[in-house]
DNA sequence: GTCTATATCTCGATAGAC
DNA sequence: GTCTATCGAGATATAGAC
């Protein structure tokens, strides 16, 4: 369900569910808080998405469409390889960025065994002609017969990229805590990240003779 | 505290809370799912462990401490960069093959905030003269001065590295669902990261003169 | 559609027998 | 040290008035 058609306190309760999911997980979440956020009483909660399963079922269907449109959205045109890789990963660091929220959820989905993302999967990526990773490989093949890059698997390299780019917004409470003087520059750090994962992958496929 | 010193019983049941803690998370995992694989009465868990929030520091403390002791284990010796890093590889993504449980318990650690971990961080990194992280800096910058690699920033190699290590055991259940094939060659396809990884990574910060 | 009140249930925790 | 029985908090969910 890309589209919403939400009244307003649907929509209230819908945001802060959101929320309230993304920072405290499925099993922390607590309906009590959600409807104390969007303004109205606990019973509403329950009119409007009968229960707390089908609400986070709603939720995360929700985050992942607007997910694959990120990202399917950042490898629009018919670019070259390498400017793909650019914006693929500007693309999804912004993403992550504007929806930490997402990394949260989709951590946390992951860490209990993944049941509603795989409810889900069909439905949401049916909603696409082309799956990004299958884009990416195209144009990583392609560049490769054109003697650009070296022959390195592209599955595994879109595997590395997308650990590259998330790997900070997932383990950014350990690097905080371990680098302290990174804590108040977080969105900085974060935005120096996109041109060193482009610049090490990039180089890493490049062919040593250009 | 890396070493136990657990009667047979206790032994049982913290085995059993770290697996249920690893596959449900803090929030998710019961005390009575713990107490029966134990083969215990939850009564013994509160009389071991006095509640909920402590058998979890216990268990988090005792992996963190594992997983930092394997970091080092695996930077050990008088190395070259290239050998350290493809060490590094090897070991980080043997520990993490060896103890699944660790990546999903970290990973849901710091989705609910990572309290447990800034409260024990000290702790668990004093153990060591000197962090993984700083250890794999030094011998990068000086590869860096040999002429050896690119003048690439050492931290954010070290988070790339990570990422790309960690990152198909947080996200197999989607790549499993993305591609069904590699489903049951989990183990196989894991193993074949490691050379990815290091063949990218070391291209990508070797000189291009060479 | 929205609220109050309450039922129901799950789970962590404790008391006390053996 | 281990168990049975039970308490009590807190959360989901429902009934029913407005």
């Amino acid at each position: 369900m890309a589209q919403r058609t939400y009244t307003e306190t649907e929509e209230n309760i819908f945001e802060a569910a959101v929320h309230e999911f993304a920072c405290k997980g499925k099993n922390g979440a607590r309906l009590h808080e959600i409807a104390k956020s969007a303004g109205v009483n606990k019973a509403l909660v329950h009119y409007y998405f009968r229960n707390k399963e089908l609400l986070y079922e709603s939720v995360f269907d929700f985050m992942y469409s607007k997910f694959m449109r990120a990202l399917h959205n950042a490898m629009e045109g018919n670019q070259s390889f390498r400017d793909l890789l650019k914006s693929f990963i500007n693309g999804y660091i912004d993403f992550l960025k504007e929806n930490e929220g997402y990394s949260l959820l989709l951590q946390q989905e992951l860490g209990i065994g993944a049941t509603t993302l795989r409810k889900k999967y069909d439905e949401v990526v049916g909603q696409f002609e082309e799956a990004p990773s299958v884009h990416f490989m195209k144009k990583m093949e392609e560049a490769q017969k054109n003697g650009e890059i070296r022959d390195v698997d592209p599955y595994q390299t879109f595997i590395t990229l997308l650990g590259s780019c998330i790997y900070i917004f997932i383990a950014f409470p350990i690097i905080s805590t371990a680098r302290p003087e990174l804590a108040d520059k977080k969105d900085e750090y974060i935005e120096s990240r996109k041109e060193h994962i482009y610049d090490l992958i990039y180089n890493g496929l490049k062919l040593k003779e250009n």
